[in-house]
DNA sequence: GCGACAG
DNA sequence: ATCTTGTCGC
């Protein structure tokens, strides 16, 4: 008999003792693991989308992950994985409160994608290790960041229109990302590599994806999901 | 010491 | 992230 098992680790820390210090620490190993190459497939066939909400306040942790077929954008399938929340919000340590959630909504996919699109911040970390990287390390599988606001870093002036682009650098003036203008006049999205995608594929890839919203397709939906849009929205119509 | 600070 | 109504602009 062999058992079936998850291709995703259930734990994504390690030994991590819980503290802060120790996740800082874990973060910058963990970092030099990260690929900026381009190690993905010739052909995309499954890409996906993660995204986080929250219920009950803030007690339960809700990922939502949606598969989609990379051709014709539709959506193959769909995983929802609602935990007890067990960190508080620290910035820089955004991996640490979400992944469990996000690790046991992947497994439980019918399939593994070929490129995950995640909420949040790749290499443009302060310890180059966002939820994005931190992901796409113990998955293993290629990952791309997609944020709507930054969390280091600086850049010279963006253009207006859809399309354009300019590089997101740390203090040493070394790229840790992009500021992506995804639609005309809407506020940038600011792309990084998570792994095994490069600084100047990873607003390629998401360009690719954008159809008529500021969000590329994967990340738009699995946000949806993730925050029960469509319940609460007509749960105020409705009463 | 002060300001900044993904979701 | 979440709590929330109407409102300004393309």
């Amino acid at each position: 008999m062999t058992a079936t098992r998850s291709p995703y680790p259930a734990n994504p820390f390690g030994d991590w003792d819980g503290t802060p210090g120790a996740a800082r620490e874990l973060q910058k190993r963990l970092a030099e693991q990260v690929r900026l190459e381009d190690e993905l497939p010739a052909q995309l066939r499954l890409i996906a989308g993660v995204d986080v909400g929250f219920e009950e306040g803030g007690a339960l942790t809700r990922a939502a992950v949606v598969l989609l077929d990379a051709d014709s954008l539709e959506v193959v399938a769909q995983s929802l994985a609602r935990i007890p929340t067990t960190m508080p919000y620290v910035p820089g340590l955004l991996s640490f409160r979400e992944l469990p959630a996000v690790l046991q909504a992947l497994a439980a996919l019918p399939a593994i994608p070929d490129l995950i699109f995640a909420d949040g911040h790749g290499i443009a970390h302060p310890r180059r290790l966002g939820i994005a990287a931190h992901l796409g390390v113990v998955t293993g599988l290629p990952t791309i960041g997609v944020a709507k606001k930054i969390l280091c870093g600086d850049h010279e002036p963006l253009g207006e229109l859809r399309g354009e682009q300019v590089p997101l650098r740390d203090r040493a003036g070394e790229t840790i990302g992009t500021l992506l203008r995804s639609k005309d006049r809407v506020r940038p999205l600011i792309v990084s590599p998570g792994n095994r995608v490069s600084l100047t594929s990873a607003p390629q890839l998401v360009m690719r994806y954008v159809t008529r919203y500021r969000l590329p397709e994967p990340t738009r939906l699995a946000d949806r999901l993730a925050s029960r849009r469509e319940e609460k929205a007509a749960a105020r119509r409705g009463g």
